[in-house]
DNA sequence: GCATTAACCACAG
DNA sequence: CTGTGGTTAATGC
């Protein structure tokens, strides 16, 4: 088994840049990377969990099995870390991650982060930054979800890829309109009519996967108001 | 009542 | 896998 340098890692996350020099050692030596292609399963909902994730590149959505259909809690872009709060929480998955771009991890032990979050404070003070930024975001997209109509959330979530994962009014659509639906939760034959309203309203332009955003004003009308 | 919203079904590329 | 049309139920003037 290779282990990885994590001293000489360029994708290494904030955190660990905290880390004295034995103390990256310890994490090298705890610590495994893999690549996972699109539709790989990096971990899955009720299985046991002994790792922490850190994902270095990629893209990666959170699944949960619902009584109807599985929802998508939310995407993930790298670098981020995924699994804290279901590993240190429970001994087991309460969600599933699966990647939807080529995605390199780092599966680390559970007992050497939860030593290096003992040992070393300006590293937990990172962890700790990381969680409460997304506990705020998954409150903020909880209300959105629940008091705007598919219009808004469609819009919202449309916003987002654009401004916070791929940085461009132009990107193709990491998911299908199924999957857009269990993100915004709708059907899939709504996500199909709005993106094509949108478009007739030359607010988006849409090519099968590909979407070019037109009217990012507009866009973040719909997006507030619903 | 009448309009709007959005889900479900069905069927065709 | 997608786009559209018809139907239907819930909700709001």
């Amino acid at each position: 088994m290779k282990t990885s340098s994590c001293a000489s890692c360029l994708l290494r996350s904030k955190a660990v840049d905290n880390l004295a020099e034995q103390e990256l050692s310890v994490l090298g030596e705890s610590c495994v990377e893999a690549v996972f292609e699109k539709g790989e399963t990096i971990f899955k909902q009720d299985a046991l969990s002994s790792n922490i994730i850190y994902l270095q590149t990629g893209l990666v959505k959170l699944l949960v099995k619902g009584p109807q259909r599985t929802q998508i809690l939310r995407l993930k872009k790298a670098p981020c870390y995924l699994g804290v709060p279901t590993t240190m929480g429970d001994k087991i998955n309460h969600y599933s991650a699966v990647a939807i771009e080529r995605t390199t991890a780092c599966f680390i032990d559970i007992n050497t982060f939860k030593e290096l979050i003992r040992i070393n404070p300006d590293f937990s003070y990172e962890i700790i930054i990381e969680l409460c930024r997304n506990e705020l975001e998954q409150f903020n997209r909880c209300v959105k979800l629940v008091q705007n109509q598919v219009f808004g959330r469609l819009a919202t979530h449309l916003l987002d890829l654009s401004t916070h994962i791929y940085q461009s009014d132009q990107f193709d659509l990491p998911l299908n309109r199924s999957e857009i639906a269990d993100l915004v939760c709708s059907s899939r034959e709504t996500v199909s009519r709005l993106l094509s309203d949108l478009a007739k309203e030359e607010i988006i332009k849409v090519d099968g996967k590909h979407l070019e955003i037109l009217d990012k004003n507009r866009l973040q009308q719909i997006s507030e108001k619903g």
